[in-house]
Order: C-alpha cells, then sequence, then structure tokens
DNA sequence: CGTGGCATGTAAGAGGTTACATGATTTC
DNA sequence: GAAATCATGTAACCTCTTACATGCCACG
C-alpha cells in the first residue's frame, strides 16, 4: 500500500515521468522499495484521478514525449497522514532461509553454490552502494575542505543518507550471515 | 510462489495440520516468512489436489477433529526441484525508509516516535528469538556438558539454528541502524 | 540494419489481505 | 457468562508479476 507514498516521496524530491520514476526505483528507491514500471503507471493514473498528483506534456525533440508529473496538494496531505500514521514492521520473506531449511532433507552440499552466488549479489550490491556513498555523499571523513566553512544541513539530503546507510549495513549483515550458514554447511558435508 | 515450499519444508520437519502450520508461522517459520490461515489452507488443498501431501482424519475427544497432512513422494519431488532451481535474492520492502525520506517533506522530529516505537518492536523480537535460541539450541558456550562425549550433528537442528541466528543478526543490524537513524533525526531538528 | 534506450500502456493470472462464518471446549 | 483456544473454511478485493504491444531515435 506504500508504494503510492514511495512514488510521492520520489516526486517530491524530484518530479518525473514514469518512465524516470521506474528508472530510480531500479536504482536509489530501489534499495528499500521496488516497482515494475507496469505499478508505476497503474498508480501514477489513479492518482492523478484522485488529483494526488498533477501532470504537464513535455514534448521532446529526439527522444518522445513524456508526461512529467509532480505532487499536487492533496497529494502532499495525503502523505502527511501516512507520515503520521503508526505502520507494522513489514513481513518478511526471505526464500533463502526456506532453501536453507530444506537443505536438511536433500543435499547440503547442493546448496553451497547456491549461498555463494547469493553471497556474490550482496557483496556486488555493497560496492554499489558504497560507490554512490561515495558520489553522493562526499569524501567519508577528514575531508579536504577548508575549515571553518561548515555546509548547512540539508534535512533530504540528511535523511537519503540515513536510509543508504541502512542499505549498506543490511548487504553487510547478509554477507557475514551467509559466511556463518556456509560455514554450517561445510560442517555437515566436510567432504568438499 | 514458495509458500508451497515453505510449508513443505515445515511438514517434513514435522506434520501436522493447518492451524498447526499457521501457529508455526507465527512462531519460529514466522522468522524469514509470513502466512495467514487463510493462504495456509488454499494452499493445502491445492497440493493435495496436486498428490504433493497426504491427509489423514485424526479425531480428537476434547478439540475439533483435524486433518493431518505430510509430504508425499510427489512433494519431496517438487522440493527437490526447487531447492536445485537459482532464485533470485527477495525483492526489498521498507515501509519505515520511505517515512524517513519522506520526513524530509514534513516534520522530522514527528518521526522521532515512530522510530522509537519500531525499534522496540525490534529489540522484543530480539529478545524473543534469544530466548528461543537459549531454549532450542542448549547453553551458548563453555558448557556442562561431560567432556569427550561430542553430540553427533543434526542437520536439521544445525541448520533451524543457522536461520535463527540469520534473524537475530537481522534485528541487531536493525536496532542499530534506528540507532543511527534516531542520531540523524536530532542532529536534524535539534530543539527536542 | 540491428541493438539498446526512451516512453507509454493493456491484459491475464498468481498471490496476498481482510472480512465473514461456524462451532466446540477450556479458562477466568 | 465472556473470552481465548482449537479447527476449518468461503468470498471479495487488492496488489504484484509476467507477457504482450507499440513506436521513435541514436549508435555502431
Amino acid at each position: 500500500m506504500a508504494l503510492d507514498h514511495a512514488i510521492l516521496v520520489s516526486l517530491l524530491e524530484k518530479p518525473g515521468s514514469g518512465y524516470e520514476l521506474a528508472r530510480r526505483f531500479e536504482r536509489s528507491i530501489g534499495y528499500f522499495w521496488t516497482a515494475t514500471h507496469q505499478q508505476i503507471y497503474r498508480v501514477l493514473k489513479r492518482m492523478e484521478a484522485d488529483g494526488w498528483v498533477d501532470v504537464r506534456g513535455v514534448p521532446q525533440r529526439t527522444r518522445p514525449d513524456k508526461k512529467e508529473y509532480s505532487v499536487a496538494a492533496a497529494g502532499r496531505e495525503a502523505l502527511s497522514r501516512w507520515l503520521h500514521d503508526p505502520i507494522e514492521p513489514e513481513s518478511v520473506r526471505h526464500d533463502l532461509a526456506v532453501k536453507i531449511r530444506g537443505a536438511a532433507f536433500d543435499d547440503p552440499a547442493a546448496l553451497v553454490r547456491e549461498v555463494e552466488r547469493h553471497q556474490r549479489m550482496h557483496q556486488d550490491r555493497l560496492a554499489h552502494y558504497l560507490a554512490g556513498e561515495a558520489r553522493d555523499f562526499g569524501p567519508p571523513a577528514g575531508a579536504t575542505g577548508a575549515p571553518g566553512s561548515p555546509v548547512p544541513p540539508d534535512p533530504g539530503r540528511e535523511l537519503q543518507h540515513a536510509v543508504l546507510r541502512g542499505g549498506i549495513a543490511y548487504e553487510r549483515m547478509m554477507i557475514d550471515w551467509l559466511d556463518d550458514v556456509l560455514a554450517t554447511l561445510h560442517r555437515l558435508a566436510p567432504g568438499r
């Protein structure tokens, strides 16, 4: 149900077309929410009908025309209401954990490859996040900036960084845990 | 799509009724997969029709009769096929992260209470997991067992423990990250 | 002249949530 | 006598995924 609100937040950060939103959901927003373009177009159409977003046709020379969406007053209010509503912590769905428990009834050694594959994907994502952090949130510490010129903090930027740090912490935790799982699997099937 | 397989794994660990499965999904299996009784009954019926599970009516004295499900050969094969199929890492859905980024366009201070509430829920879950670990997987280390009597490792038990350790690592990571988020929010709205 | 990116959609089907429904027994 | 637990289900609705569909432009 929060796809609506995720789109509103993204449009507040920067107005854009359905296509652009879909690309953002593959990147930064995808760290904590996924959506395909089909979902996004459907929700945009509904929110437009409800007056939550405004549309503006943008003709383009070399590329197909697009519709630029921005958040209307009603959308801002809807977002604000949702922000003040308590939400339940999200339900978890870890296919890999099902597989790990299932391995007891199959070949544990065969799972090693799959776990290693997942670990590699998490390592890739971690590298991607860290690169994004370095790019968007500047030099990590002890920077070469002139002392005595503190940059005024931008709340949006700070909060985006905090969310990204969550993604980084998640990937690190997963990599460590999968190390643990691999060690357990090797203990159970030492002949490898 | 993995609900089928999660149910098969659970039934392999121990046969039981739809009601019992629903309770397990509130507890141990719920660490990595959630399902309501409605979903479970629907899937059990379908798997029974497909010959993946066997049913046995169990009359009970003081309580309503129940149907005890167990995994049939075809179900075991289906599970094995799925275990050998590579799967994609699960897509993430973090409502709270949407809220955190949305707070830039609303009152960041108002989010503090919500984040604290979530942190408390994660602390409760962590305590619950740790209690379960102590109960089911024995004394943590340096136990009082007689030396020289190594217990033969039970693969199912070891793998269940590994999955539980993943849940514990996840909750610890979330608690730490929410500390980070709270510090960021306080930095942005110091008048609190 | 084919591949990939930009840009928007429809439709079918699977999966998940919420509400409704029943009925016995045990516990407070 | 009310509430909680055991036990099973139906129905409606919403959401999400997957496949299909179109068309232009840029690049090699």
